[in-house]
DNA sequence: TAGATTGTTAATCGATTAACAATC
DNA sequence: TAGATTGTTAATCGATTAACAATC
């Protein structure tokens, strides 16, 4: 159980989050079947890309009739490993970290967290969520006990580095990174950033662009 | 001035940042001269994709020495357009939305908050950063009035497309999107979106594929 | 000058799109 | 059965890598 998709380009995963995403809303909205067409319309992806895409993992849909919307949303979160429960603490306690605990997203698709590391003594303590907030020299020795799978940074750039050595020491399989950096880590652990000010500054770029084109047709 | 760029690739405009960030660590360990071999080992691309990408926006680089690396950090800088100041609010002022509006990439490279904006009214009449948080009914009369250019969502789900209505009537040119969704705004109007949900997803993705992966081994 | 390294063209690789036979 | 739409192969497109002449 469990197939090995390792042949699946990460162009094709990273869509996959998007299906699933758009899949969720047409459930809520009653739909229970859509073709490649129609779907392609929504989302954006031509028809032909969603029909390969969905073909990397199995055939899902039915000739003459579509994709059953439930299944394929089904199919897709199992895929995403979203029917597994992952055990979780995060590190940095500020504003970040809080917001991540509290996104309604994040506890609905089985991310359970089991503890919040600070340094800051105001913090350490208090509770989020009923969830605990440790002192972070507590790490190494929680995440072995807890057996903890996934360990979120959202502490500042500069101690980041030092935490990911720890939770990797510690066991961890995953790292989910916002700090500003590129974390080093063994071969054998995950690692996904989320780098928003990489984000920010594209948004940047294509702004400035815009004017400059602007003020070029302008003349 | 400030040239066109259309032509590039969204591929390469997606890297940019990470020399910007790179160039700017060698910069702060006094590194002062960097060949793309060298830049290639830090970063992860190769040296020839590296010399490619700048290629695109000029030749900064001297043959038998490489590129400076003050030069290069602020020339992609200004492709950035990080030599600007932009005008900014925060919509919804949770924890999502404070965590921006003290994320230090952002005070430092010229994103000038305006406010913030949320309808929770024990938040509303708050400061951060000495900023205040307005009600969010303010919103279309406060970005005409400031001739705000960037609106910054970290509303629920529910609300932000009317948020994004309300911004783009109101004349800002581009939306930097926290909500897990995507809206829909007129063709001038630029989008960035930050998923969150898609990135943890992939995560999981990753960590499933591996955990199938080491299963099917062990047999 | 000799060595190093860029800028740039050409070759390769991978991803997307088009087309259509298979089939529900 | 006829119509619709998938699954899948083949064609195209774009992005990455390799190679090397230009030149500092």
């Amino acid at each position: 159980m469990g197939r090995d998709f390792t042949d699946v380009s990460m162009a094709v995963v990273r869509r996959l989050p998007k299906y699933h995403r758009y899949l969720k809303d047409l459930l809520d909205k009653e739909v229970y079947r859509i073709s490649s067409r129609e779907l392609s319309r929504l989302i954006g992806f031509t028809a032909s890309q969603i029909r390969q895409d969905l073909n990397c993992f199995g055939g899902f849909g039915q000739q003459g009739y579509g994709y059953n919307v439930e299944e394929l949303y089904n199919e897709i979160g199992k895929i995403l490993g979203l029917n597994k429960i992952y055990s979780t603490v995060i590190i940095g306690a500020g504003n970040l970290g809080q917001a991540i605990a509290n996104y309604p997203h994040f506890v609905k698709y089985g991310f359970k967290l089991y503890g919040l590391f600070d340094s800051n003594p105001k913090l350490i303590g208090m509770k989020i969520r009923d969830i605990n907030i440790y002192d972070v020299d507590a790490i190494e020795s929680f995440v072995e006990k807890n057996q903890i799978e996934i360990g979120i940074i959202c502490t500042p750039k500069e101690v980041a580095q030092d935490i990911a050595d720890k939770l990797t020491n510690a066991g961890v399989k995953g790292i989910w990174n916002f700090a500003p950096l590129d974390i080093k880590v063994p071969d054998d652990v995950i690692v996904e950033n989320v780098h928003l000010s990489e984000s920010l500054f594209i948004l940047s770029y294509l702004l400035h662009e815009k004017e400059a084109l602007e003020a070029a047709k302008r003349k």
